[in-house]
DNA sequence: ACCTATTAGTTGTATATACAAATATTGACG
DNA sequence: CGTCAATATTTGTATATACAACTAATAGGT
């Protein structure tokens, strides 16, 4: 499934889909010897990275809507890598101590994914390339 | 949600799902009108413009496993807006009346979503914008 | 203080897509 | 010729995400 074959390639909805797909595969791959999806990982190291951090907040850092955020808690409380307080309407998310066990073999995997990423888009077009498509996605705002 | 606020934005994973997300969206704006979603736009644009195509060939089009193309096909089949005929282990899939019908509202929307898509990503930068994507997406070939 | 509007989060449900396995047909080789 | 491998498509099931509707709680205006 070569993407320059296609006669829609040329298309941004194509291409934006396509080029999506591939990266998520990769970040999964990357992501599999923790056992996490890679949504599922970057919303531990949010949550890591900034303890009692609020399902609205992880929302905007992630792009996610805050149903999906809900529903990707949900499976790291099953797994017992965060816990959530609720006091009246806010809620706070804290990483376990599971959680903070893990953190080494997280980075890792980060740096696992960084590696590839950078393989494939080196720093100076692949930054160029980040900015673009940025800008195109902060044109898309609601 | 402003992408650039986000400080894993400059992560080709968040900025290639957000905006895929985001394109998606707006195309499905686009395909409002003819009732489709983008994907079941495309997949019938695509036989319409050669009656008989297969669902493998529809697959390197459109950039989307053959399974997917089933599940789309099943639901442009419900819709009475293609057909498909089966032999051996081929089959083909040709457009109905109904969809010869609708060629001009799908070109409408068509150039409705180009239109968008323009003023987002006008020319220069827009084409410069695609073409490393679609380097980085071939890198990113099975 | 009380009602009302807004906000935060969750739940029910839907869409888009994929992977893996099943099916069926063709081609090739002994 | 018959078996076996390769190919084309479909089906079963899973994941990722979203939207809309719901619940609960706080904040403001009178």
């Amino acid at each position: 499934m070569k993407t320059s074959c296609s006669r829609f390639a040329q298309c941004l909805y194509f291409m934006s889909g396509a080029l999506a797909r591939k990266v998520e595969k990769l970040a999964q791959e990357s992501w599999a010897p923790v056992g996490l999806s890679p949504s599922h990982a970057y919303l531990l190291l949010a949550t890591l990275d900034e303890p009692g951090i609020g399902p609205g907040a992880l929302a905007g850092q992630l792009q996610l809507q805050p149903s999906t955020i809900t529903r990707l808690m949900q499976k790291l409380e099953e797994k017992k890598l965060i816990v959530r307080t609720t006091e009246g309407k806010l809620t706070n998310v804290y990483p376990t101590p599971k959680a903070k066990d893990l953190v080494p073999k997280l980075h890792a995997c980060l740096e696992d994914f960084y590696g590839r990423i950078e393989a494939l888009a080196p720093p100076p077009e692949g930054g160029a390339l980040l900015q673009a498509m940025s800008r195109i996605a902060d044109r898309l705002e609601d």
